[in-house]
DNA sequence: ACTCTAATAT
DNA sequence: AATATTAGAG
C-alpha cells in the first residue's frame, strides 16, 4: 500500500500519524487500524481491529439506485468496502456507454486507482497491461468524443459547465437513461439553461452528449478516491475559490468538524475538501432553517447534540448501505464531545476539542443572549449560560464575544465619529446596521452554480445578511451599498 | 475563579 | 480569516 495513500486515509478520516511509523519498513501505523476495516481490506491495509464483517447484499432496487447516484466506474473493492456488492454491479454495469461522457482525467484517475488496487490483489503484468489497453481504449474513444464535442460546439455554441452537474441525486433511476436525466437536470436547474435548451440540436447534437458528468456521486467516496491517490479534483479544481469559502462555510465546516484535528496538513486539506464536497454535492435544497440532519457520514449534523465519540464511531464505521444523500439543513450548531479517543490496546488518549464554527445560528443565539443580558451582565459565563448550548465552553464565548466587541466599537466609531458617544468598552449600542443592501436576489454563488444546482443556490444564499451577520460577515460597511456579494 | 485586553498560535 | 490559547492585570 502506497504510504501517500495510507496518510491519506488516515487523514481522510482524522487519524493522527504516528510518529514512529517507518513507511520504508513496510509497516501500518498501529492507528490505521482505526481506518474501517472494510475501507483498509478495500486498500490493501492490514487490519488489526479483526476481520471485516460480511456487508448484507443490496437488493437489486437499491443496488440500481446506487449506481446511478454512484455511478458505475466504482472499484469493485471500493464498492464492496462501503457496502455495494460488486457484482451485481458488475452484472448491471454497460461497458461503453458510461465511457463517453466522462472527463480525461476522472478516468484516469478511476483507471489509476483500479490499477492500484488490481496490483495489490494480484500478479501485475497482466493487470497492468489490461489496464493500460483500457486506458488506450479510452483515451481513444474520449479523443473522439472531445472532437465531436467541438465539432458540436462549433455547430451550436452549446455550452456546458463541464462539472456543474446537480450532485442530488433523486432524479435518475435506471443507470442508462441516468446520464442523459442528469443533462437534463443541468439544463432546468443551472444557469446554461439558455445556451443548452436554445441550441438547436445539430446533427451531432444526439450523438454528443453535452455533458460530461461525473458519474461518481457520492463525494466522500470520490474525494477519498483522489486524496488517496493524490489527484486533484477535478471538479474542485476548476470552481471558483470562491465557492464553499463563503456561502456554504458553515455547513461546510460542519461536517469536518467532528473530526479531531491533525497534524498532517495535507490530509486536513483533504478531509476540508471532502467535507466541502460533501456539502455541496448533498445540496441542501430546503431552507437552511428546516429539515432535520442526516447522520449517514456527517457527524456533525443533527438535531441532537453529537457526542464526539459517536461522532468518531459513526465515522469509522463503514456505511452498510448507500448513504443517500437525505436533504438537510443548516440547523443549529450542536456539538457536545466526548475527551478521549478509544486507542487500539483500549487506553484512551486525549484528542484535541474541534474548532468551533459559529454558524449564523449560534451566532445568533449569541446575539440575542448577549442583548437579553444587557451590557452589564454579558460576560463570557453569563452569555454561555444563556445560550445553552451543550459543548460550548466559556472560553468559546469569550474568543466570540472579544471579537463581537471589537467590531462593535470600531462600528460605532466609525459611525459616528463626531456623536458624543464614544463609550470605553463593552458597548452594548442599539443596532448600527440599518444599511441593508437588500441585494435583489441577484448573484448565484460561484459554488452553487457550479455544484449543486438550482434549488441549493437559492437556499444557500438566504437571507440578505441582516444584522446577526455582522460578526459572521464583519464588511457589512455602510459605504458598499450595492453589491455585497453572498459573504 | 472569573473577566478583560492584547498578543500570538493554529 | 476565524477561532483558540495564552499572558498579564484587575
Amino acid at each position: 500500500m502506497a504510504y501517500d495513500a495510507v496518510q491519506a486515509l488516515q487523514g481522510f478520516y482524522g487519524i493522527k500519524e504516528d510518529a514512529s511509523f517507518d513507511p520504508s519498513a513496510g509497516l501500518v501505523p498501529l492507528t490505521s487500524s482505526l481506518i474501517p476495516p472494510l475501507v483498509a481490506q478495500a486498500f490493501g491495509l492490514p487490519t488489526l481491529g479483526g476481520a471485516p464483517t460480511p456487508q448484507p447484499q443490496p437488493t437489486l432496487a437499491q443496488t440500481q439506485h446506487a449506481q446511478s447516484v454512484y455511478g458505475t466506474m466504482m472499484n469493485p473493492a471500493l464498492m464492496g468496502a462501503f457496502g455495494f456488492s460488486g457484482a451485481q454491479y458488475a452484472a448491471t454495469m454497460q461497458p461503453q456507454s458510461h465511457l463517453a461522457g466522462l472527463p480525461m482525467g476522472y478516468l484516469q484517475a478511476l483507471a489509476a486507482a483500479s490499477q492500484h488496487h488490481q496490483q495489490q490483489q494480484q500478479q501485475q503484468q497482466q493487470q497492468q497491461q489490461s489496464t493500460a489497453a483500457l486506458l488506450a481504449q479510452t483515451a481513444g474513444a474520449l479523443h473522439a468524443h472531445t472532437a465531436a464535442l467541438a465539432a458540436a460546439a462549433r455547430a451550436a455554441p452549446a455550452t456546458s459547465s463541464a462539472m456543474s452537474q446537480p450532485l442530488m441525486p433523486a432524479a435518475s433511476q435506471d443507470g442508462t437513461a441516468g446520464r442523459a436525466a442528469s443533462c437534463e437536470q443541468d439544463r432546468t436547474t443551472t444557469t446554461a439553461t439558455a445556451r443548452t435548451s436554445s441550441g438547436p440540436p445539430s446533427s451531432l447534437g444526439a450523438a454528443v452528449r453535452p455533458t460530461p458528468s461525473l458519474p461518481f456521486q457520492n463525494p466522500l467516496m470520490v474525494q477519498n478516491l483522489y486524496a488517496a491517490f493524490a489527484q486533484p479534483h477535478p471538479a474542485y479544481v476548476q470552481s471558483p475559490a470562491t465557492s464553499f469559502a463563503s456561502t456554504l462555510a458553515p455547513y461546510a465546516v460542519h461536517s469536518y468538524y467532528a473530526r479531531p484535528h491533525d497534524a498532517n496538513a495535507a490530509a486536513m486539506a483533504a478531509a476540508a475538501a471532502a467535507a466541502a464536497a460533501a456539502t455541496s454535492a448533498y445540496g441542501y435544497p430546503q431552507a437552511p432553517s428546516s429539515a432535520a440532519c442526516n447522520g449517514a457520514f456527517h457527524p456533525g449534523y443533527g438535531a441532537t447534540p453529537l457526542d464526539y465519540s459517536a461522532a468518531l464511531a459513526a465515522a469509522y464505521r463503514p456505511v452498510a448501505a448507500p448513504a443517500i444523500p437525505v436533504p438537510s439543513s443548516g440547523q443549529q450548531q450542536c456539538q457536545s464531545m466526548g475527551e478521549e479517543e478509544y486507542m487500539d490496546d483500549g487506553s484512551t488518549r486525549a484528542i484535541k476539542r474541534p474548532r468551533l464554527v459559529w454558524t449564523p445560528q449560534l451566532h445568533k443565539k449569541f446575539e440575542s443572549a448577549v442583548h437579553k443580558l444587557g451590557v452589564e451582565k454579558a460576560v463570557p459565563k453569563n452569555i454561555m449560560q444563556e445560550m445553552n448550548i451543550d459543548g460550548l465552553t466559556r472560553e468559546n464565548v469569550a474568543s466570540h464575544l472579544q471579537k463581537y466587541r471589537m467590531l462593535r466599537r470600531r462600528d460605532v466609531t466609525s459611525s459616528e465619529g463626531r456623536d458624543s458617544d464614544s463609550r470605553t468598552a463593552g458597548t452594548k449600542r442599539s443596532e448600527p446596521e440599518s444599511t441593508r443592501p437588500a441585494p435583489a436576489a441577484t448573484t448565484q454563488t460561484t459554488s452553487t452554480l457550479d455544484c449543486s444546482g438550482g434549488a441549493a443556490s437559492a437556499l444557500t444564499v438566504p437571507q440578505p445578511i441582516s444584522s446577526s451577520a455582522a460578526l459572521l460577515a464583519p464588511s457589512s460597511a455602510p459605504s458598499s451599498a450595492t453589491a455585497t456579494p453572498v459573504m
